[in-house]
RNA sequence: GGGCGUGUAGCUCAGUUGGUCAGAGCACCCGCCUUACAAGCGGGCGGUCGGAGGUUCGAGUCCUCUCGCGCCCA
């Protein structure tokens, strides 16, 4: 025990003690009952963690040592997702090279020394990916080293990145799988498209916008009849248009319904129809369809069986070549002005062009509405009718959709209203989940296609691998019955060019991190796991997907109970994101109050509640760190380090008193964490803690240090009693503090030790009451402010204390230790009906 | 526009199923060197619970409306 304890260096004394004896190793000999499985969320390891990480992983440790210590063998993996378009950016600038999947393998290759961001290397997917492993190697490293000083309780031999070797096997697997069950599917379908990434991207991928734009008003032509004015806030895609179409039910637009008008400049004829997506109050009420403007458009084109005539390419400028019908020599000249042009330039052009022609109806009105963006895009989205894999997800199925909202309804949720998230956004969805990408760095589709006699590619007679071959990159190996020199050749072969979106991968976490398929044994034991802690910001994606694809493969849940932690808020109570550039590093943070002090912070946070960045409330976690220190040396140097007290010896009405309060907290603490409450556990404790410190100590003080008689020894027990429980109590929220004074009177670490159980504390307390230290304690603060009131000092002495009331009688049990710890002289009690317990205390004459 | 959440002392937050529920910590003020802790200890000031109705013997605690804030979805 140190002369003045410190917490100077506590986190790399206990860090490195706790990776030496493995207190924090999954033993999987333990069977699925004894076990507690948690899917940790893989960070993505090319950002850097921000206080929001170090906050919802606070929630989870304390869950899993709380289980730890209650006897569970806990199986607490740790992953790092580098996989995807962020690592990619990472590794292209680190490197200086870029990505080329035409490029051939190349074994030897090493990296610019000097990498030059403006003249990137090109190479192959396959050095691409081996740059990726090396760098994400060192960056996880770092995160490692950060997640230790933080005092996450994770086995460190159980990592994984979505990334590497098995996560790839397990993602081309369940693809595989869900390929052969009909739960995946390629189709050529109208696909929201990223213009700067060139990809697909999915629903749960998109964000709303508001951007300025502006109603044009045009006129359609018909043959002996008013021209048809219609508003549109997109011109340039006149040339694409397929339709009009007003609402059934609007009177002005019926005697149009089943005719036909001619666009103007182009001069196509198309139908006027009826949907009942159509709005009446929009605008003027009939709005021209066309492949594609937006999601109303795929719909009204597959609802009315329309014609596809798209005009935007996958670089999203117009193509070159005018869509089918659109014959005229005057509508091909219009088109050829457009040809090339990106989707801005091809507005302004047939403005223009609709200006000369009359066709524009007054000046275009301003607005301000909302686009849909790519999360991590720039441009506004387009719709571009492409090949994609899908996963079905109950989207386009309602039996799935049903099956799902069951499995979330079966799933338990803390807080409860989360669940609905998750039923509004299943809900919701309005097509299947797109997993296809149009990158490189990612989770290659285990897929390859023959190639018929004119290099064709036979895409309805997919090549896939087996699975004992996985991971496979069908950009660098042929297929079974191929050789290499058989790629792209007709009669030979071509490999899926695309990757699987990230979530493809991490909705596979569960999977990856238990060894699914690559160690039964291990899967058995801890799978479905206990517990996915996440944030709320990914129900939708990281927490849904899992859920399907764990549906679909083991027909259950992956988990039984989702914890999802709230946002961090900056100190303007706005939400912390990167965008916003208020994201705050934890590091200064763990070294300026310490991991315990950050963590109690964190812990102080519930599940759900958005928790405002407080470096006060860490002052107070560093505070409480400190006095448990001090507390526990004082007490250890009174009572002796004797690791095992004796309840018998606690005698004293006083002593049982605090236990039987002691018991109550533990009951309490308990079940708190059993309800995924760890604040309440933590708040309890700590209340009482302070109690203990205020009150019990000082009050006992004297007497413990008394070796002569049965009542010393009764203070002594009970003192070691408490705190053999608050060491235990604190060590989920607080770990290294908890072990550094466990460690000063105790063998093996406090991580190890049980739980403390209700009724070893009930046992100790006997028949005591807590309201005698109740009453007691009260007694002295009287006294303390008679004090205080006349500017003494606490060690003045007090001539005569009377105590009247109900609790006067329960207060008078511990004469003595009121006497001893207030300086009375003279003490009485009157018990009496009153309620209240009133205190009078008189003062020596010359201080009044 | 819809959904979910939230609004309690200057600040950060507790307040189970309605009846000592008006609390804690921080901050502030006044004291105290009391041999575990002065990065300590003791004491005190401070809000009628966003607003308006309603149910009830009784409502931060239930209902309705309303205002503000956050997030998600349109």
């Amino acid at each position: 025990m140190p002369e003045k304890p410190s917490l100077d260096g506590i986190e790399a004394k206990w860090v490195d003690a706790w990776d030496e004896s493995g207190v924090y190793h999954f033993d999987r000999s333990r069977s699925r009952e004894e076990i507690f499985s948690i899917d940790t969320p893989p960070p993505t390891v090319s950002g850097s963690l921000h206080i929001g990480h170090v906050f919802s992983y606070t929630h989870t440790d304390t869950v899993a040592r709380f289980q730890r210590m209650n006897g569970k063998a806990v199986f607490y993996p740790m992953g790092w997702d580098d996989n995807g378009l962020p690592t990619e950016r990472r590794v292209q600038n680190y490197y200086g090279v870029r990505c080329d999947p035409s490029i051939a393998y190349d074994p030897d290759f090493t990296p610019p020394a000097k990498p030059d961001a403006k003249r990137q290397v090109p190479i192959s997917r396959r050095n691409f990916i081996e740059l990726c492993d090396r760098l994400t190697a060192e960056d996880e490293k770092v995160f490692e080293g950060i997640w230790r000083t933080l005092g996450l309780s994770v086995d460190w031999r159980h990592t994984y990145a979505t990334i590497d070797d098995n996560s790839r096997a397990a993602a081309q697997r369940a693809f595989l799988r869900n390929l052969a069950r009909g739960e995946a599917y390629m189709a050529e379908a109208p696909t929201l498209w990223d213009v700067t990434f060139r990809t697909a991207v999915a629903q749960a991928e998109l964000e709303d916008r508001d951007r300025p734009s502006a109603y044009h008003k045009l006129a359609f032509h018909r043959d002996g009849g008013e021209p048809v004015l219609i508003e549109t806030t997109r011109p340039e895609l006149l040339p694409a248009c397929v339709a009009l179409v007003a609402n059934p039910d609007d009177e002005r637009y019926q005697p149009l319904f089943g005719s036909t008008v001619r666009t103007p400049v182009f001069g196509v004829e198309v139908p006027v129809l009826a949907h009942r997506l159509a709005d009446p109050e929009k605008g003027s009420g009939i709005a021209m369809i066309c492949t594609f403007g937006d999601l109303t458009d795929v719909t009204w084109w597959r609802e009315l069986q329309l014609p596809t005539r798209p005009i935007v390419g996958w670089d999203g400028r117009i193509v070159a070549d005018p869509p089918a019908g659109l014959e005229s020599e005057a509508g091909r000249d219009a088109y050829a002005t457009l040809a090339g042009a990106t989707v801005h330039t091809a507005r302004e052009r047939v403005v223009g062009l609709l200006r000369e022609s009359g066709d524009l109806i007054g000046e275009p009105s301003k607005i301000t509405h909302p686009v849909k963006f790519y999360e991590k895009g720039d441009k506004p989205l387009e719709i571009v009718t492409t090949r994609q894999w899908y996963i079905r997800n109950g989207g386009r199925d309602a039996g799935v959709r049903e099956a799902l909202l069951e499995r979330g309804r079966e799933l338990a949720w803390h807080p409860a209203h989360m669940r609905s998230r998750y039923e509004h956004w299943v809900g919701g969805l309005n097509g299947d989940w797109l997993i296809s990408r149009q990158r490189f760095f990612g989770v290659p589709f285990p897929v390859w296609y023959p190639l018929d006699a004119e290099g064709n590619p036979r895409y309805d007679e997919p090549i896939t691998p087996a699975e004992s071959a996985l991971p496979v990159d069908p950009s660098s190996e042929a297929p079974e019955g191929y050789t290499e020199a058989q790629r792209g050749v007709p009669g030979g072969f071509t490999g899926d060019p695309d990757v699987m979106d990230t979530w493809a991968t991490s909705s596979l976490s569960p999977q990856i991190a238990a060894g699914w398929e690559r160690d039964p044994d291990l899967f058995e034991r801890v799978f479905p796991m206990d517990l996915r802690p996440q944030g709320q910001d990914i129900i939708r994606t990281w927490l849904f997907a899992t859920v399907v694809r764990s549906h679909f493969e083991h027909g259950s849940l992956p988990w039984s109970t989702a914890g999802i932690s709230g946002w961090i808020l900056d100190p303007d109570r706005k939400k912390m994101s990167k965008s916003k550039g208020n994201v705050v590093t934890p590091i200064d943070l763990l070294q300026k109050y310490s991991s315990d002090a950050v963590r109690y912070w964190a812990a102080s946070g519930r599940l759900g509640t958005d928790t405002a960045l407080d470096e006060g409330q860490m002052k107070v976690g560093r505070r409480l760190a400190i006095k448990i220190l001090n507390a526990s040396k004082f007490a250890l140097s009174v009572a002796g380090e004797t690791s095992v007290p004796d309840p018998a010896a606690v005698t004293e009405p006083l002593d049982r008193s605090m236990l039987a309060a002691l018991a109550d907290v533990v009951e309490d603490a308990t079940a708190a964490f059993e309800g995924y409450d760890h604040t309440r556990a933590l708040e309890r404790t700590e209340r009482f803690f302070w109690d203990l410190c205020d009150d019990y100590l000082e009050l006992v003080k004297t007497r413990a240090y008394d070796t002569e008689s049965a009542a010393g020894a009764s203070a002594r027990a009970a003192l070691l009693i408490a705190l053999s429980a608050l060491h235990r109590l604190f060590a989920p929220f607080l770990p290294f503090v908890a072990d550094e004074v466990w460690s000063w009177w105790q063998d093996g670490s406090v991580h190890a030790a049980a739980w403390p159980s209700t009724g070893e504390f009930r046992a100790a307390a006997g028949d005591g009451d807590p309201a005698v230290l109740t009453a007691t304690a009260e007694v002295l603060r009287a006294v303390r402010k008679a004090k205080s009131e006349a500017k003494l000092s606490m060690r003045a002495e007090v001539d005569r204390v009377v105590v009247r009331g109900k609790q006067a009688e329960n207060a008078g049990l511990s004469r003595t230790d009121i006497a001893a710890a207030g300086r009375v002289g003279e003490l009485g009690f009157e018990t009496s009906d009153d309620a209240e317990l009133r205190v009078e205390v008189s003062l020596p004459e010359a201080a009044e």
